[in-house]
DNA sequence: GTCTATACCACGATAGAC
DNA sequence: GTCTATCGTGGTATAGAC
């Protein structure tokens, strides 16, 4: 909470000089985003950032809370800016139904732009986040569905409006699938190679060319009749 | 590889009888599922099997060993239900053009199926498998991408058939957005949490009609003409 | 307050006795 | 095939230096 490092101002920072806590945080979000959180140790984590192995639990409390505290630096800003988006769309929309498409976008575009901008972790923040997601830890569950439930509850009830065809639920569920594809595609480079040859998405303007049209269309599809009956058991 | 049980034939064996090996790959797969992998320690691991701690080492080679034994136990039928089901609508169109909805529920039944097949592992192994994909270990990403390679490219073909619009490039894009909504949504539970009030995905046909509207509509969506332009640093 | 050295217990793995 | 003893390394807690 508090500012922890001896007042020198005016002194420009590089990586190697920067205050203790900055230099384990830089550190933990590079080895995180390689090795993920339980096969990064202190000690390898630590000797990258140039401090003592001790550092971390004083500034931080424990590995876990160093997690935590990786994942806010970058996430605060983006749902603050992902918010403020959705804000400016319903206000230029004045009342008059909001487009699905619009919606989507201010969603998706931070994320997008934080993966651009090096200066905040880049592509390397977006993969660790991806992985985060479907990590089986229960601390980091919890903590990311209280980093977002602000953010999610507010685009429900945008798409809510954009998409007046789909119920509550349905619309729940969907958003789902958009938060799973978009994930999954973000903790990407080697889920890449699932499916092979592909170039790298060195283009991010191009990544979300093809994942837009998916999205939009997922969301706008109508919900299957519960008359269609659906054969599982078929096999024997 | 070779069968290591004492020959004890005729006997039905059950949970706390079985063989050695069934017993830790019953735990595994359960507490795996629970903790993840690196969270699971081979001494609670080989404790809940009531074997000893060496044995694992013995049976498997290593705790990574394990783990890929867990997997190919549940995957291996299920990817070869998947290619069967896909060379029996292959042999039922007879030359004909496929359709997408066909294509993409082989793949999707046999998946649930083992959801439901409580003898097979039922949720718990799926849920596993789908933090699996989202697993930074390269031991764990390039066993999967082996185990999949042969599926994914009959699906690949069989997909591209089945729509004419999409390159073969943009349609490995999209089978990708269709792998992480699936896997993500498998993993579920707690994730579903994120998003709040939705019951538990209790019932699978049900959990089949929400995502295949949602895929289908994303797969068939044309992709997004070039000629359109993003606006990504609209913010400032 | 900030940092360091060090001790502690649990982990995965393995060698060798049985 | 199974077990015990042991090794190197992991996260964490703390006492004391600056």
């Amino acid at each position: 909470m508090a500012v922890s490092r001896t007042a020198r101002k005016g002194v420009a920072l590089d990586a190697t000089s920067a205050d203790t806590k900055t230099r384990i945080l830089d550190a933990a979000e590079l080895l995180f985003m390689e090795h993920g959180f339980e096969a990064t140790s202190l000690r390898q984590l630590t000797a990258a950032a140039g401090v003592n192995l001790a550092a971390v639990n004083y500034h931080f409390g424990s590995k876990e809370e160093l997690f935590q505290a990786v994942l806010t630096r970058r996430l605060d800003p983006m749902n603050q800016e992902r918010i403020e988006r959705l804000e400016r769309i319903e206000r230029d929309a004045a009342g008059k139904p909001l487009s699905c498409e619009k919606v989507l976008f201010a969603m998706l575009i931070p994320a997008l732009r934080l993966a651009r901008d090096e200066r905040r972790g880049g592509k390397n923040f977006l993969r660790l986040l991806g992985r985060a997601y479907a990590d089986p830890a229960p601390f980091i569950r919890s903590f990311l569905s209280a980093q977002y439930a602000q953010m999610i509850a507010r685009y429900k009830e945008a798409f809510l409006q954009a998409l007046p065809h789909l119920s509550r639920q349905e619309l729940t569920w969907r958003l789902h699938f958009v938060m799973g594809a978009l994930s999954y595609t973000l903790a990407g480079t080697d889920a890449l190679k699932l499916f092979a040859q592909v170039g790298a998405a060195d283009n991010d303007e191009l990544l979300l060319q093809r994942l837009a049209p998916f999205l939009v269309a997922g969301l706008k599809a109508p919900p299957m009749g519960d008359t269609r009956k659906l054969e599982l058991v078929s096999g024997d």
